[in-house]
DNA sequence: GATTAAGTTAGATTACTATCTAATTAGATA
DNA sequence: TATCTAATTAGATAGTAATCTAACTTAATC
């Protein structure tokens, strides 16, 4: 499994999964996303690196701006993987698995 | 959306997702978690406090043991948050969408 | 080339979290 | 009822993480 747990770590903030749904429609610039928040520009650079480091979103400098946009691949992975936890194996029971 | 922080935050451990895997085929009892671990059990158990608190799991008491089991309902919230990341809005570009 | 604008990096602070040992609760059994 | 087992609760500690201000970098413009 791809899935990594930097992934997990980041979702686990809520401005950075605020973040990944204003880039669902497409790439933003970091100064657009980050005056959406009541929050400095340093923190919000700070969730951006965050997310990239995870691989989350991607990042491309155009200028004097950047563009932030999201990674669907590892978003892909993650879905993946909560998929997984619901697939269990067709055999649910009251009791203990016979081994694992 | 019902997907909470604290399923996010309860998702960002490691040892934690681990136990929601052993869950995927049934239930388990606190014990039998937590022998799979190189942890002690106190430390097991607020991992499972931890998950109970997300309404990830269940737990239902039978003598001295208890039974954990997953909570597919808010498992199944947590893929409709990402399959939403995913489904955009059909319509991505390069450069910033018009409102938000 | 000095200045402005967009963004990040550095360093400090505060709050949260994972883990441990020790103590406690709840149930089963001799 | 004394004791053994399963599990949690309490309290302490160490590591991590979110946020801020100040300083720096990179690019555009006058």
């Amino acid at each position: 499994m791809t899935t990594d747990n930097k992934a997990f770590k980041a979702l686990s903030d809520p401005t950075r999964r605020e973040i990944l749904g204003l880039l669902r429609h497409g790439e933003r610039t970091a100064g657009d996303l980050a005056e959406r928040f009541e929050m400095t520009k340093p923190s919000m650079s700070h969730h951006f690196a965050v997310l990239k480091n995870a691989d989350l979103i991607t990042s491309r400098r155009d200028g004097q701006q950047i563009w932030y946009g999201l990674n669907t691949t590892v978003v892909q992975d993650l879905m993946a993987w909560v998929m997984d936890l619901l697939r269990g194996d067709g055999k649910k029971r009251k009791g203990p698995p016979k081994e694992d």
